[in-house]
DNA sequence: TCTTGACTTAAAGTTAACGTTAAGGTTTAC
DNA sequence: GTAAACCTTAACGTTAACTTTAAGTCAAGA
């Protein structure tokens, strides 16, 4: 089975051009042409777009998975290294995440101090008046 | 007790030239100056930035915090405005960490097939000629 | 046959978020 | 008192990741 640029922008969500884009760069080196010079996407390249968006999202560069591919080139001798690149990268993500949850409380915080504050307002905006611009 | 451009640096992990940026961009726009107009920070500035770089590290771009200051520095009655803007953000957020962990296993299961490959490669590679490039 | 629309390329443009440089004023240490 | 280490502004440069444009090829339908 095979799927033009359209079909592929269609199930991946990136569109026509960034696909053109992530080729040009490296990320998908493998694509086959028609006679005529058009892209046919196997359902081996869609999974490898899968894996590369998953990665790109997840904040690797695109240099970065470039590089992860080229290694994939090479052959089962740098299956190691591949698998080292991942662990690498999934620590980063979980530190990315713990930091965003940490985030996530502090932005909370605030949230509950306007509901407070906004509470206090429509009670009566007149007994309070301490100047602030906001930030506590 | 006041603060130079440099010792906010320290505390904050942003360099001069960016805390000179974001106050710009106005993202910190009551920042007070010597006479000779060297800016000194105050506590309540250096809380200001927590929350800026709270946002800012959840993804929050430097154009929309300008809105959250700009509607900071307006008073009380955009309260509401800023709590449901922070609400939205924290749901972004939410929405980013579950993404995150998603592919965290998606990454996970890669890891996991990379290193069965290794072990199969190790015990000796020469009984599979399947090739690929490594996408599955 | 003509034209419409999807595909192709190369190359230039855009945006965000800094980073760097130049040219100069001020404060502190010896 | 002078040199180093700060500070200031303005303006130009950089990087990543697209995005758009311009110019062309190709196949199908009226």
């Amino acid at each position: 089975m095979n799927y033009t640029i359209k079909q592929v922008s269609e199930k991946t969500n990136l569109k026509p051009h960034v696909l053109r884009y992530y080729e040009r760069e490296g990320l998908l080196p493998f694509v086959d042409r028609s006679e005529s010079g058009i892209r046919r996407y196997s359902e081996e390249d869609l999974e490898w777009l899968s894996l590369i968006c998953c990665l790109k999202n997840t904040g690797m560069a695109i240099k970065q998975i470039r590089e992860f591919v080229e290694l994939s080139l090479q052959g089962k001798e740098t299956l190691k290294e591949r698998c080292s690149m991942l662990e690498d990268h999934k620590k980063e993500v979980e530190v990315q995440i713990v930091g965003m949850q940490k985030y996530l409380c502090k932005v909370d915080h605030k949230i509950k101090y306007f509901t407070d504050q906004y509470e206090k307002y429509l009670a009566g905006s007149s007994e309070n008046g301490a100047v602030s611009h906001g930030s506590d």
